[in-house]
DNA sequence: GAGTGGTCTAGACCACAAT
DNA sequence: TTGTGGTCTAGACCACTCC
């Protein structure tokens, strides 16, 4: 028997939905115009009003179209105004690159919230935190210093890891099922410390990344990720 | 007559993901777990089959969850492993925090490419290139210096744009569909004349993005954007 | 009130996996 | 063969918008 390339067909809700693309594309259907109800979709198709509902709800979800109940369907804005950046674990980065990672433990301790701490984790002064700093090795060469605080109440086994085998972030990720988290990549001159333990000099210019973790509506972690600009780089497609 | 305070009762399949959710993060249900079937979730919530369809297919789209046909439900691998930043158009930024912008245009040229531009364009020695010089200013501020080149063929009208009223970006987005976006941020030391248009410090570290756009499965663009590492920091919420 | 989307039902048939 | 998810139907009722 020859070889037959079958072709399943494409579901219906597919099929709209490419329907609805392809009109966008072509610049037929254009921001913010309305297009065409479920009713009419489903004579157009000849299929039930579920099928168009899926498809058009789809589109909404992926903010190709929007909706407004009572008045219509409406072209969305174009997309690709925005590019993401994704901000991976450093030892998963490393190892992806088929590079060797190292954690060195420089410090662990625990301790009693300053003002500006408390506030930062909005609790009260003196409320218990661990502070750890670890400098992060690719084969061999310092590649981030993380420095990190964390709320004592909501990891409190914190001390008790070890960081030379599980980053923090991995570690935190069981411990405190996490809600949210807050960030922000920076270009600063590193202090003295950060210079030594990365291995550059005080006049090369660091990229760092501070983020803010929440669980349970609590700020379970504050953490400063230091890392020198001549080797390191976010980066990625879309 | 009192106010009241009328809840709507959230729909059956929201209440269905929020119980699967629940679940997931109490730790009652783990990574890899199987979790009950369509039909079972009928029962227990007393609605139909396509509703319970709707919760589990939408948590498998947001990744909570994956389904295998013939086989059932589990519960997906913990995401936030990954943090994303957004990277918008520096205009619409400025707008949304309610300053004013202006571009102002220091050059705006054609030329040919070289063999390192031909390279990066995937080109020809001796192509038509655009190559514009912006800085972006915020309430007066310079905030970032767009070095762009474009791909002549991509964007033939790019040099009868008026830069000081769209960005490059807004006009490329129009001219060329976008099919992907390649981008680094690095932090490194403006060059003298940047530093100038940027009016900073030669030792100010500078947090650049370079940005390079395809469409029609050509490069249509190679911008490198510098920002005041002082002033300005990627940053967001996930 | 007419038109639109938001949700839901109670079936149905199919494809795929495990046995 | 049985159980699972993937899709679809032909209705239904509701909430909201606009006239």
């Amino acid at each position: 028997m020859q070889a037959t390339d079958e072709q399943k067909a494409p579901a219906a809700f597919q099929r709209i939905k490419e329907h609805v693309l392809a009109r966008i594309r072509s610049g037929e259907w254009k921001e913010g115009d309305l297009i065409p109800t479920e009713e009419a979709f489903t004579k157009t198709f000849g299929v039930s009003r579920m099928t168009v509902n899926r498809a058009l709800r789809e589109l909404a979800a992926d903010q190709v179209v929007f909706r407004i109940q009572g008045s219509g369907t409406f072209v969305a804005q174009q997309k690709f105004q925005a590019t993401l950046v994704e901000i991976k674990n450093i030892a998963d980065e490393i190892k992806a690159r088929g590079h060797s990672h190292r954690g060195e433990l420089h410090l662990l301790e625990r301790l009693h919230a300053d003002e500006q701490q408390a506030a930062e984790f909005d609790t009260k002064s003196g409320a218990a935190l661990f502070h750890s700093l670890i400098v992060h090795f690719e084969d061999e060469a310092p590649i981030q210093v993380e420095d990190r605080w964390v709320h004592a109440e909501v990891a409190p086994d914190y001390m008790a890891q070890d960081f030379t085998r599980a980053t923090p972030n991995e570690y935190l990720m069981k411990a405190a099922p996490l809600q949210g988290v807050q960030y922000r990549i920076e270009a600063v001159m590193p202090p003295p410390h950060v210079a030594g333990m990365l291995q550059i000099s005080e006049q090369e210019p660091c990229l760092i990344l501070r983020r803010k973790t929440f669980s349970g509506n609590r700020v379970a972690s504050v953490a400063v990720m230091w890392h020198p600009g001549r080797k390191y780089q976010f980066s990625g497609t879309i």
